[in-house]
DNA sequence: AGAAATATCGTACCGAAGGACAATACGGGG
DNA sequence: CCCCGTATTGTCCTTCGGTACGATATTTCT
């Protein structure tokens, strides 16, 4: 699966298929492409100095794929913004190539790229009020259940989930009807609801 | 400098061994030894299924050294107690080497892993409800919509929702549709994942 | 050892959801 | 007066979601 590559800098998208390899990488310049040829659990990095670029517009597109946001002067409040909406990653737009090769391994293992000073912030402004008891249900789901929960809150449909977990469809419907029976509810959303 | 593999289980040594290179780990069963060993900027994957591992006995060495807490059964509150210690990461125990050899690469590159999940969810906590998310969408919809909306939260179906508004079910669907197309959305999930 | 839970996958069926065409009516602004 | 946004409703069609039968294999618990 190709990496997308969202500016509309050629300098810039020349910089990062450099770093990733010309072959691997997709160039697109509007909104409108993007929506219509991004594959689920796809790449995505996103040059903010992009006009109408915002942070607010992006949950469910970065609820899809991997979105990672570059910018070319990096603020902690906009990391905030960004990775609060569920953004794969956030970094300088101008990292050296092994930075930005590292950051696209990362994230394509399914985990998030956040540099030290920003996730340092996050942790000390978060210290003291830890506890937020939000887990109980977990005790009721299995591992897996528990899986297929969190593409749900992704918004993903039964067949995306079916790719992303590389199980069957209908698997995935055994799974959601365990669910639904465990929690008492007839269908997706208000399971969601139901699990707050 | 080796990895040091903090863990009771035989297996999972073996099969983080596999991942890293045996060479390369050091394999610890006890505090003590852990404690007495440790060499600052040490990489140290501690495995949480250890009787009497708890995240609050932990700040000083996660500032010794890059600890990685690793779960069978991973789950966010954790997650947040010992990033909020200053662990360099959270991951499943049980991940693929390719997974954990990312893993360790990163925290030996100074930056952290994070689950996405994790991570958005600390950005959310630390900035209450995100500006987006309590009603400046409210301005983009019309008052019909917003009923519709309200329904929807509850978990209505469009039959439902026509019932309580009085209206054909087709009507709801055209509101619907109407809403979807505002915010660039497919369903109704996505809808309210949007809207947070 | 046997029972229960878990994870996986198959086909068939039905209703819900959503889009593609509509149409009608009402009110405000240029 | 005409256009636009809003609200309302209709039919037709396709896809999606969920259930109802089913099955097999593994793990965990009693």
């Amino acid at each position: 699966m190709k990496i997308v590559l969202f500016t509309l800098s050629e300098a810039l998208a020349d910089t990062w298929r450099a770093a990733l390899g010309a072959e691997r990488c997709w160039r697109v310049a509007d909104t409108a492409t993007l929506a219509a040829g991004l594959q689920p659990g796809q790449t995505v990095l996103v040059d903010l100095a992009m006009p109408g670029v915002d942070a607010a517009d992006w949950p469910v597109l970065c609820a899809r794929a991997r979105v990672v946001a570059l910018s070319s002067v990096p603020d902690n409040a906009e990391g905030v913004a960004w990775l609060g909406r569920g953004a794969a990653g956030y970094a300088h737009a101008y990292s050296t190539e092994d930075v930005l090769r590292q950051v696209v391994a990362t994230v394509e293992g399914g985990a998030s790229w956040v540099g030290r000073e920003l996730l340092a912030q996050l942790c000390r402004q978060l210290a003291g009020r830890l506890p937020a008891g939000d887990g109980a249900w977990r005790d009721k789901v299995t591992a897996r259940e528990a899986e297929v929960v969190a593409a749900l809150r992704r918004g993903l449909s039964n067949k995306e989930i079916a790719r992303e977990l590389e199980i069957a469809e209908r698997t995935v419907k055994a799974h959601l009807s365990h669910l639904f029976e465990k929690f008492g509810v007839e269908d997706r959303l208000q399971l969601l609801i139901k699990l707050g």
